[in-house]
DNA sequence: TATATTTGTTTAAACGATTAAGCAAATATA
DNA sequence: TATATTTGCTTAATCGTTTAAACAAATATA
């Protein structure tokens, strides 16, 4: 088996005894070649394969038509149809779409930044790790002279397009809810103040209580990092208070399986005796006994709307970017885990 | 504010007075460069800021180090835990990885694969989505002389190495232990035997049965896409029979859960009445009530083995490849949705 | 001392595409 | 008929890097 060289436009040009050039202008409808060359042209790549080098044109043109993603995790309900909405987007504009994952590490975070610099992608699609407060990283991106979007987990100092929810509100929905149940000692498994969307959260849970009038009581305030393993840990906890609390509203839903799983394992009465409540409507949420109350983010419209977010600005370079909020209501989708009064 | 331009090795070049091939040499830590220049070099790249170009050193070395991977979804934890064990053998090596999603789709898989192609990437591991039975475009990859490695899902005819378990012996360990139980009439929700895994789970569960003399019942045998929503209908249909199944065995973990939840819905007991085994062992599942017997994949094993299969060729390059099953032992993990004598 | 080898570098071609500039032939305009 | 414009192509430079080949200077060997 002869080794299979791969067919080039001078391939082409050969065999029909034009110029490279014109070859490349006929694969590129130029309006200044013959249809007669174009058809002569196609026919002939066709029929030897050809496959265009998205290197060499990339090198030369200075796009690659590649945009970077980056998540913390692509394996929650969330992240992975945000980017499949993502991906449907770009796709249409002939972008394709490279996928990573930080695992909520900032150094890995930093890490696929550089790699997704390296292979020159023309866009970065980011919503940050946890850990990250260290911005110098993704300021390189705004240095590299390509568009940064954030979604999710963004940043105001980075200043530049975010598109996400209203964390502040949701938090208000949900204790508006929970008081509504009858809940008075309402705790908070949230998540670090230093990122912004959980420090929201936060705030939300604060100035909910003040409005409804109930004491706020810093025992009932924890942070964490939203695992399973936290969301068990810090129910252990509340549970091992004097004065318990009546209701849960952790900041993921995760966290909050894992407060479900510990209240099951004891026996403790759900929404009775504590109401629990969760974020992200992850499609477990549904499943699980009781089934928990979340708040719906609308994974899909989000990233369309980043995928848009992102085409506007590959159009018009002369566009600076800015700091460009798009807030989207959120949805708080009522489950057992907090209904008391069955209507 | 100038426009930034990008810093190149010509640059660096000419700072110091030497020529671009000294400087990428030097960068490239090359025996025949003096120390001092190299450490000259390095210095005034760290200081210009200079990132190479991959465009540029990947059209020239025809390396791209890039690696494409596709998988039917990122969304489980059984490929995202895969994926981040083949990132990080990878990335040792330096190769970046791209992580595509084919949502089970032929013609997304299609067209992921001519993307990667188009990106010259070094190499493709793939598990199929389960509708691809035309293997074409997968040849595509073989004949563009890059090495193709499948897991999870793969296909003999494809002739290149395939790591995944042992799927025949994984429905005899399950059908094993439900019959341990007592069970004796149990109810198989299938994939499609098109797909080879699902095919030779099912064979599993048919000779299984044979085995321990239990009659093949074909209205237990039932074949689907094993989503939810799948797992529920069938469960009811399986509920529907005159006869009703006293164990159901799921090929996957999401239909077993929705099978799990029409039995709870239904308030059949779980494993009294009706025993319930999944495959995957994805998280819910230990997690759900009750909890779901599961197979664990070994998908962080499974990963690891992937990426040094891809490394073994790439280190080799007149190794061909050809059909190179690694096959792991499978893991039962028992919990309480099949487990009726507690010990 | 004369020759061979090693060291440290430069030169120049190449990777495969794009694109500005140029040019001859065909066609249009005056 | 002379000139201008359009058509259809070619030439050659370019993107940023790698690398084979060449070569002068320094060092080793005989």
């Amino acid at each position: 088996m002869a080794i299979k060289k791969k067919t080039t436009i001078k391939d082409i040009a050969n065999v029909l005894n034009i110029s490279a050039a014109a070859v490349s202008k006929a694969l590129h409808n130029d309006a200044r070649i013959s249809e007669k060359t174009k058809k002569a042209v196609r026919q002939v790549a066709e029929n030897l394969n050809y496959q265009p080098n998205h290197l060499a044109s990339a090198l030369r043109s200075g796009k690659s038509k590649l945009v970077g993603v980056i998540v913390p995790k692509t394996n929650s309900n969330f992240f992975s149809s945000a980017i499949h909405n993502i991906e449907e987007g770009l796709d249409k504009e002939g972008y394709n779409v490279i996928i990573t994952q930080s695992n909520e590490s900032f150094k890995k975070e930093c890490k696929n930044i550089d790699t997704l610099l390296y292979l020159q992608v023309d866009g970065i699609i980011v919503s940050m790790a946890n850990e990250t407060v260290d911005l110098e990283t993704l300021e390189k991106v705004k240095a590299a002279g390509i568009p940064l979007i954030t979604f999710d987990r963004g940043e105001n100092d980075l200043n530049v397009d975010y598109i996400g929810i209203d964390d502040y509100n949701s938090s208000h929905l949900i204790v508006n809810h929970l008081v509504e149940q009858g809940c008075k000692r309402i705790a908070h498994i949230g998540g670090y103040k230093r990122t912004r969307i959980y420090n929201n959260r936060i705030r939300g849970y604060v100035d909910a209580l003040k409005k409804h009038n109930l004491p706020l009581d810093e025992e009932l305030l924890i942070e964490t990092n939203l695992t399973i393993e936290d969301g068990r840990e810090k129910m252990l906890e509340l549970l091992a208070l004097k004065n318990r609390p009546d209701a849960v509203y952790a900041a993921g839903d995760f966290a909050a399986l894992g407060a479900l799983q510990v209240l099951n394992e004891q026996n403790i009465k759900i929404p009775e005796e504590i109401a629990l409540v969760g974020f992200g409507d992850e499609p477990f949420s549904a499943m699980v006994t009781p089934s928990i109350t979340s708040v719906n983010q609308h994974p899909y419209k989000m990233g369309r709307i980043v995928a848009d977010t992102f085409l506007k600005y590959s159009k018009e370079t002369t566009i600076k970017q800015s700091l460009n909020k798009i807030i989207l209501e959120a949805k708080l989708v009522i489950r057992d885990s907090s209904l008391k009064k069955k209507s």
